[in-house]
DNA sequence: GTCTATATCATGATAGAC
DNA sequence: GTCTATCATGATATAGAC
C-alpha cells in the first residue's frame, strides 16, 4: 500500500509544472525544478531522460486541461442560446482558476507547434461537430447566418485573449491593481454572453 | 554622404528583428543573428554591448508599431459606428501585414512585463480618452450601455487573438492550408464589424 | 532507487591582432 | 571596424558509488 502519495516523481511533476508555466520551456532551469522539488538535479534526468521529455509530459497535461469538454455542451439537448451561455461560463470559469494557461500555451505553440499535432490526434479533437451544431441553429432561424468558424473564433477570442494579455491589461487598464483586475475578469462571462446574444440571436 | 544605406548596424537590426520575432528573447541566439546579418558574432557586441540591449532596441520598435494610432480615429468627428469600423479595419490591416507580432508581443510581455511600462510612459498611451468617447456615444443613446472597458476588450480580442493563436487555427481549422488560412484572415474585418454593430448599435 | 561528482557542451561576452 | 581565438558561465547529461 502506497502511503507516500508525494513520491519523487509526483514532486518532480508538480515542481516542473510550476516552473514551466511561469518560465516557459526556454526560460525554465532544471536546477530550479530540482530545487522546487527538493531533490538533486541529476534525479530529474533519472526520471525523465531529457528536459524535452519532462516538458512534454507537463504540456500534454496542461493542454488536455485547456481544451475543456465543450463538445458535450454543444451536443446536448438544449437551446442554442443555452449552449452558448454554458460554453462561455465553462471557459471563463476555467480561465479564472488557471489564468496563466493561455499565455503559456500560446507561447509554446508559437515556439514549436508540432507538439500540438500529436495531442490533437491523441484526443481526437474535432471542431466540425461544433460547427455543424451552429449551422443547424442558423438553418432553424434561431441565430443569424455567418460562417460558424467566425462565430466560434469570436467567442473563443473574447474569452481567452484578456487572460493571454493579462500583463498588458493589468498595467494599462488597472495600474496593476489586482483587485480591480480580478473584478474585471469576474464580469467577463456575463458581458460576453450578453454581447454574443445581442449579436446573433434573432428575436421572434 | 551615405550611399551605403545597409550599414552594418542596419543589417544587425534587420537580422535581429527577424530572429527575435521568430525565436523570442530566450530562444534567439547571438550566433544566428550574426549569421543572418552576414557578420561576425563579436561585432554584435561591438555595436550593442549586450544581447539585452539589442533586444530592447528591437522590442521598442515593434511595440511602437503594435499600438496603432487609433486615438486619432476615436477622437475624429465621425459617427461612433464609423469609428468602430475604422478601428477594426486599421487593426486587421496591420495584423495581416505583420501576423507574427501578436505572438511575439504576448510572449515577451508574459516573460517580462517591465519593458512595457517604460514604453507606455514613453508614448503616453492613455486609454481613457477612448473610454470617454465610448461613454459619450452610450449617453447619446447611439449604442447600448455596457462598461466601455469591456466593449474595447471585446473588439481588440476578436481582432488580435486569431493572429496570436495562428498555429492553432492554422492546424485545427485548416490543416495548415495557408491559402484557406489567409482567406479566413481576410474575412475577419467584415465579420467583426458586423458582429459588433449587431451587438451594440441601437436601431432608431 | 537515490545521490555526488564530473564530463560535455552551448552561449554570451571579451581580448587583441590587423 | 572587423576578424580570430578564447574565456567564463551555466546547463544538460552521464558514470559510478552507496
Amino acid at each position: 500500500m502506497e502511503t507516500k502519495k508525494d513520491s519523487t516523481e509526483d514532486k518532480i511533476l508538480e515542481a516542473a509544472k510550476n516552473v514551466f508555466v511561469s518560465k516557459g520551456m526556454e526560460g525554465a532551469r532544471m536546477q530550479e525544478i530540482a530545487d522546487e522539488a527538493g531533490i538533486n538535479k541529476a534525479l530529474l534526468h533519472y526520471y525523465f531522460r531529457t528536459k524535452e521529455r519532462l516538458f512534454e509530459a507537463i504540456f500534454a497535461e496542461i493542454i488536455k486541461f485547456a481544451f475543456p469538454k465543450i463538445t458535450r455542451i454543444v451536443q446536448s439537448d438544449i437551446s442554442i442560446v443555452a449552449k452558448i451561455e454554458q460554453v462561455i461560463d465553462a471557459y471563463i470559469d476555467l480561465l479564472i482558476k488557471h489564468p496563466f494557461i493561455p499565455g503559456f500555451v500560446l507561447k509554446e505553440l508559437n515556439r514549436d507547434p508540432s507538439g500540438l499535432f500529436k495531442l490533437v490526434v491523441k484526443f481526437g479533437l474535432n471542431p466540425q461537430v461544433i460547427f455543424d451544431e451552429i449551422q443547424l441553429a442558423m438553418d432553424r432561424g434561431e441565430i443569424i447566418q455567418m460562417p460558424p468558424r467566425h462565430l466560434a473564433a469570436n467567442i473563443i477570442s473574447m474569452c481567452i485573449f484578456p487572460f493571454a494579455a493579462r500583463p498588458i491589461i493589468s498595467f494599462i487598464l488597472f495600474k496593476d491593481d489586482q483587485k480591480a483586475l480580478n473584478a474585471f475578469y469576474g464580469e467577463r462571462a456575463d458581458i460576453i454572453k450578453q454581447f454574443v446574444i445581442n449579436a446573433v440571436v434573432i428575436k421572434k
